[in-house]
This record gives C-alpha cells, structure tokens and sequence, in this order.
DNA sequence: ATGATAGTGATAATCATTATCACTTTATTA
DNA sequence: TAATAAAGTGATAATGATTATCACTATCAT
C-alpha cells in the first residue's frame, strides 16, 4: 500500500459524511499537498475493488463510503448530500426467485427528496 | 407536444426495456432520420419532469423507463442489460421516521450482479 | 547496486449530458 | 390572411466527471 493509497483511505475513513472524489482530493491535499487528481481516483477504484470502501452512485458524481454493510442512501436534491438511512433493512432482498435464476452482488438503494435543513430553509 | 417529443416517448414506451439517449435517438432515427441528439434528451428530460417516463440512474449512462410505479431495478455488469425486478415490494419506504423530518420524493433501487445470460456464457 | 515492477503526477482523451444560437415551426393576434 | 410572438429544433460547442496514456520515480527482490 503506497502512501497516497493510504491518504486516500484515510480521507475517506476519518469522516461520515459521502464525499466526491474532489472533495476526497481536498482533504487529501492537506495532508499531502503534491497528490494528484488522477492518483485519488486510481486508489478509490482500488480500493472499492479490494473492499475497503463502497462506491454509491449519485446526481453530481459518484460518493465514496466507509460503511461496508448494505445500506440505504438519502440524496437532497437541493443540496445534494448524500446521508445514510439505516432504518430501512436491505436483509430480504436477494430472497426471492429473482436471485435464483441471477447472481445479485450489491444492492445500491437511494431515496430523493429533500433533507430537513434544506425544509427549513423554505 | 411537438412531433418530435411523440417520436421519443414512443421509442421508450413502444419496449420494455430501458434503452438509454442514444439508443432512443436510434430509435427515433428509424422513423425520423433528421431528429438530433439534443433534441432528443431535451424530450426526454421534458418527459420525465411532466411524469411520462421514468429515469433510471445507471452505469454507463441513464436509462428511460415507461413504467411509472416505483419498482426495482437489476444491472448487468457483464452485458449492461437492466430489467425490472417485481418481485421487491417499495410501499414500505416511507413509513419509517426518517420520512418524518425529510421529505423524500423518490426511491432509486438497483440491484447489481450477472444476468441469468451472462452467467450461462461461463 | 541492479533490474523488475508497481505506482505517481501531469495531462490528454473520452463519454454522457447540457448550453448556446441561428433558424424553423407553430400558435396568436390584428 | 398577414404579422408577430413564442416555442421547439438541429448543429455544434462546452461542461463535468472519469479514464487512459506516458515519462518518470519509488519500492522490492534478487
């Protein structure tokens, strides 16, 4: 593992929020101001590929996840955050026939809508 | 409603399957040869805000849908292929407290895996 | 040290989508 | 019907996110 893999993995870790991979960027540029577009990039897709973190589509770009268990995503169309929803349980799906016949691998659930703080905003 | 908005809701609901822009602008090319790209995703986001078709976020690009009801999705990571998947039931979202303090407007749930078609190839 | 290999930074290229704009079609009004 | 306003079109440029390329550097095993 290279050091900027390890900065890449860290910038997403060491949060809660869903960030972009310009965002993932930032944060990795404070630590490592030489590190380059392209190199976070490679080393997300690595490391969705070994497992280390999800990748979860979303309008405006793909968001990058430290939580590793199937779990449902709120997107805010107003200011486009992307928050967890664990209250919805993904467990069942996968028992169907459905499952059978095809091979499910992953499950990417988002709800839409709009967020609480952008209701209040109104 | 131009002549040409009724050539491209009809290329997405003439099929069941969930054929992305350039795939509807082919469509469309087949009865209207001088119908351009632009015109056609113009149409198509016309469609969805007024209700008439669906957009389905996947890899590779958007797809359009004719079915208006909320119902899952299956991606194919071999061929690409998505279809519907009836059998997950999404009236349960919604209920939940989350919805309470958000306001959620739309549910995107898309299983992802190997087709039944692509798995029979190995 | 040496060579092989993997990874990097810089940048060009790609792909899906949106914006622009001159022009045409359609609708409205006189 | 003629004049005019409005909406929509086709062509193409621009954008934004992501991937590919490539010369160079760091790392690792001889």
């Amino acid at each position: 593992m290279s050091k900027q893999r390890n900065v890449v993995l860290t910038a997403v870790t060491s949060s809660c929020d869903h960030p972009t991979a310009e965002v993932v960027l930032a944060r990795c540029k404070e630590v490592m101001p030489s590190i380059n577009l392209a190199t976070v990039y490679r080393n997300l897709n690595a490391l969705v590929k070994s497992g280390e973190v999800q990748k979860v589509m979303a309008d405006g770009g793909d968001r990058f996840d430290k939580t590793l268990y199937a779990h449902a995503h709120f997107q805010c169309r107003v200011c486009n955050s992307v928050v967890d929803v664990d209250e919805i349980d993904l467990s069942f799906i996968g028992n169907g026939k459905f499952n059978k016949e095809n091979k499910i691998e992953d499950v990417d659930l988002t709800l839409k809508g709009v967020c609480k703080d952008c209701l209040k905003l109104n």
